[in-house]
DNA sequence: CTCTATTCATTGGTACGGCCAACATTGGCT
DNA sequence: AGCCAATGTTGGCCGTACCAATGAATAGAG
C-alpha cells in the first residue's frame, strides 16, 4: 500500500501535532468559505468586534481581536473599500480613530456567520454534539490558561 | 476594567477560533524551545520520519511529514549543513536523492523528541492526565477524518 | 519499442497569520 | 513644563502552507 504516507508515531502521539494538524483542515476550511465570501479571518474579527461592543478606536480593536494594531491598519482600509466600516476621528482625542460598523457590514457579518457555522460543522463531522462540548470545554480550558500569562 | 479585551462571543464560541487560538499558543511553545535547540519543526518532522521508516527519497519524507515537496528541500538542505542526514542519489531510480539518518542526526532527533515531551507538558498543564487523553483522541478522530480526504 | 504520462528534485513565488521596531502626534500625570 | 504612555501608521521579518513551472528520468500504454 502507500506505507509511503505513513505519519512517525513520535509525531502521531504528540498533541502539539494533532493540534497544529487539527488547526491546518480548520484554518483551510476558514480560508475557502471565507475567500469565497470575499473575506478573511480578520475581517470577521474586527466585524464581530464592533458589532458585540459598539464603536471603537483601533487599538481596542486589536486588543479584543488579538489582531496587531499595525494589522489592524491593514484590515480595516479592506473593510472601508467595501463600506463595512466607517472611520471617523475622534474629537475627544485627537489619536484616535472611532470606527464603526455599517449596516452593509452588520449584514456581511451575519453572512459570515452562518458560513462559519457550515464550517464548524464540517470541521467536527467525525464527533458527536457531546463530544463536540467535550473537545470545545478542553480547548477553552488551554487557551484561558495560555492567554492569562498576558 | 479591561472590558476593552474582551474576546467578542461569536469568536469564543467557535471550535475552529478556539483550535486556532490553541495552536498558536502551542506554536509559539514548540518554535521557543526549538529554535533555543538549534531546530525547527521541520527538522523533528523529517528525522522523525528518518528514524521509523529508515532512508526514503524526498518525496516519500514530504508525504510521510505532510511536508511540502518544495519545502523538503530547503529543509534537507539545512539538516545536512549541520550533518544530520545524508544525500545519495539513487542508483536504480536517478530521479531520486535518498536520504539517509546519520548518526549525529539520530543523537539530535532523542534531544529534541526530550524537548517535545516538555513542551506538551507545557502546553497541557491545565488538564488532568485523562483530560488529556480525552483531547487526544478526539483530536486524533478529526485529524483522521479530514485526512483521509487526502 | 516508441510515445505519452507520471514522478522527482529544485527554484521561485504567493498568502496568511503573528509579531516587532520606529515614528510623529497627542494625552495624561505629576 | 516635563516626561511617559498611548495611538495610528509604515515597513519589515518569520514560519507554515501552498502552487506553478522546469528539466531530467522513469513507467506504462499502444
Amino acid at each position: 500500500m502507500t506505507a509511503d504516507e505513513t505519519t512517525p508515531t513520535r509525531l502521531r502521539q504528540a498533541p502539539s501535532w494533532l493540534l497544529g494538524q487539527a488547526s491546518i483542515h480548520s484554518h483551510r476550511l476558514v480560508t475557502e468559505h471565507f475567500t469565497a465570501a470575499g473575506a478573511r479571518g480578520y475581517h470577521y474579527r474586527l466585524l464581530a468586534a464592533l458589532q458585540e461592543f459598539g464603536p471603537a478606536s483601533q487599538a481596542t480593536l486589536g486588543r479584543r481581536t488579538g489582531v496587531d494594531r499595525s494589522d489592524v491598519v491593514a484590515a480595516l482600509n479592506e473593510l472601508a473599500e467595501k463600506k463595512l466600516i466607517e472611520r471617523s476621528p475622534d474629537p475627544d482625542d485627537r489619536r484616535r480613530n472611532i470606527i464603526t460598523i455599517t449596516t452593509a457590514g452588520r449584514d456581511r457579518l451575519e453572512h459570515l456567520t452562518g458560513v462559519l457555522t457550515e464550517i464548524q460543522d464540517a470541521l467536527l463531522a467525525p464527533l458527536s454534539a457531546p463530544e463536540r462540548e467535550q473537545l470545545t470545554a478542553l480547548l477553552r480550558r488551554i487557551v484561558d490558561h495560555h492567554a492569562a500569562g498576558r
